[in-house]
DNA sequence: CTAAAGATTTGAAACGTTTCGGATAATAAT
DNA sequence: ATTATTATCCGAAACGTTTCAAATCTTTAG
């Protein structure tokens, strides 16, 4: 039914082996049989078989991409990053969305393990205590790992391996963030978070505090809150509570819980920013469409994929021991200030 | 390094092909063998090679999922239910992201071909004049395709062959969303759609003009607007324009536009829904999120991805001559109305 | 205790490529 | 014309599986 490398050998009264020269472009066969080959195979519709062809060169040319979500837009930019950066290097990505399950993210490891897939990149999931049993099917299997955007706090230490990563100078980002709001004037400034206990999470908040200690004062405890959901209706439910604060300013942990905020604000009739001035992180498109395009800090994530291909490229290209130990490649992140600051 | 299935077959003192059939819990070996095989692997670290095994077996248990985009939440939504989908069906998924660029596609379809795919999903792209040339190597691969959430119009008429698709009835959904807004008392409707001659477009469009001509009186063509582009911008400017004819609704081709007008609208200090009503369409998360939440037509995503599979699936599965000419299934939309109409 | 039947295991072929040492043909040097 | 050199081409092995007919071992029946 489909045509094999065989059928094309045959029609083009070649051998098999010449044939596969030919369609690949190698010395050390005529122009004049090359250019018959090609023809004939383009006459047959023949496709290679990617299977075989990695069964025999132990090169899948393929890379295992492992998002915990896909719907929301932050990791849908990542993966749209990826696989044009991807495939502009020649691999083809295998995709794997978690949905935030520990089980699945080891299904899918498995998968690409079995796909012998080159490299993997991780874009980890946000989770308290985060399960690690498919990094270990990545190390005993030797492939190259790469985190991506953000790493689980223990791994630092070394305890699970030595993995790379290559993210966005969150604490920084933050703490710009908060200076910039100072500089602006406000003083009782809110900083909400969600109610777990996530690395990410804790990098901003300490941002925040910096941004506090550098004026001398340190920064008020009673002024950082914790909404149940880092989603939007997280943020709306915890409008009031900041309210009862009477702050100056809000800075939040996203975007999305941003939206939440102002709403709520919003009804409330508090006017942005004269009354409140309030804060995002991310950067995510609907931050600029808002009714009013919300200041925020963008992380450079252009900049963060490419890095992280390229790291990922490199350890797969020379393969070495050389594995360089959990490095850390932090990102500056960009303050960006709308109307709501 | 890796370790093969005849490691694993040594390591338990056993023949090749019964490690095999242990390890795929195939009938004829006994309890005994099996677990002690089963043990061995997993001490060994054992991952299948699934290049191998899809060479023998001929069955790559693989699917190609082309989108145009997916920073676009609707494509994303897609994506996401597919990949659960494809997942809990024992398939892998190959995404391709065309990024609306035919080549593109066609460079994904001959990955999808050389992966040796069982079957491909195409959610085609917005664009005047469709290059099929992506469908000829499925074609001539005799590849099972189908089309989810359109199709091409010319591929209706048998021209280019009979591809299947499974969408949401689009021309009734903005039939019903304009019945809703006439029986709210509204007369002079505009119809917002974007200048480009495309398929779904032009649905909606029919489906506008069939609620004007059921209530006897002909849709009148200066109330149908071309918006530059399908985006928020588009939107926010052909607002002034609608607002010169003076209209009581607004009913427009997809949510995001939808955005760009309510913005402008706001800046220009008319009130929604009392000086005008303003419909979407697509129910994209933000539209919920909106400050004022749009009412909107929501497309089915889970059934038509349901659907979309499940017809995949029967084809691959009988793969008899019997290929169901290009049937199109319809998949009935949801009136959501909120806050703007 | 032996033959038949059934259960279990084995060996080899096959899948579609690439690679590589050797064979052949073409060209150059003598 | 003969040999040396080079440019082409070929055949066979290898990659890691699955499959299936044949071989071996166990059990049952006689």
């Amino acid at each position: 039914m489909k045509s094999t490398i065989r059928d094309v050998a045959r029609a083009a009264s070649v051998a098999v082996s010449t044939a596969s020269m030919a369609l690949n472009n190698k010395p050390g066969v005529s122009e004049k049989t090359k250019k018959k080959v090609r023809m004939v195979a383009r006459e047959l519709c023949y496709v290679p078989n990617h299977s075989a062809r990695s069964l025999v060169t132990n090169d899948s040319k393929c890379l295992g991409l492992m998002v915990p979500e896909i719907v929301n837009p932050f990791y849908s930019a990542i993966v749209d990053k990826m696989a044009t950066l991807a495939e502009g290097m020649g691999y083809t990505l295998l995709l794997g969305i978690s949905n935030n399950k520990s089980n699945q993210e080891k299904a899918f490891v498995k998968t690409f393990a079995s796909h012998r897939v080159l490299g993997v990149i991780i874009v980890p999931m946000l989770c308290e205590k985060p399960n690690t049993e498919h990094l270990d099917i990545l190390k005993t299997a030797r492939i190259p790992t790469i985190f991506c955007t953000d790493y689980y706090d223990e791994w630092t230490n070394g305890v699970k391996g030595n993995y790379s990563c290559v993210m966005c100078d969150l604490e920084q980002g933050e703490y710009e963030m908060i200076r910039h709001l100072i500089k602006l004037g406000h003083k009782e400034i809110c900083f909400v978070s969600v109610d777990m206990d996530v690395h990410f999470t804790q990098l901003r908040q300490r941002g925040y505090q910096r941004a506090y200690e550098q004026e001398g004062l340190a920064a008020d405890e009673n002024r950082v809150f914790f909404a149940d959901q880092a989603r939007f209706q997280g943020g709306y439910d915890i409008a009031d509570v900041l309210l009862k604060q009477n702050p100056d300013a809000i800075a939040c942990i996203n975007d999305i819980m941003t939206i939440g905020i102002l709403k709520r604000l919003n009804e409330r009739g508090v006017r942005i920013p004269e009354d409140i001035a309030v804060a995002g992180f991310d950067d995510m498109m609907f931050a600029e469409l808002a009714q009013k395009p919300i200041s925020t800090v963008r992380q450079p994530l252009q900049r963060i994929c490419e890095r992280t291909l390229e790291m990922l490229d490199k350890k797969i290209k020379k393969q070495k021991g050389a594995e360089e130990s959990g490095k850390i490649i932090l990102e500056k992140p960009e303050l960006i200030i709308r109307s709501t600051t």
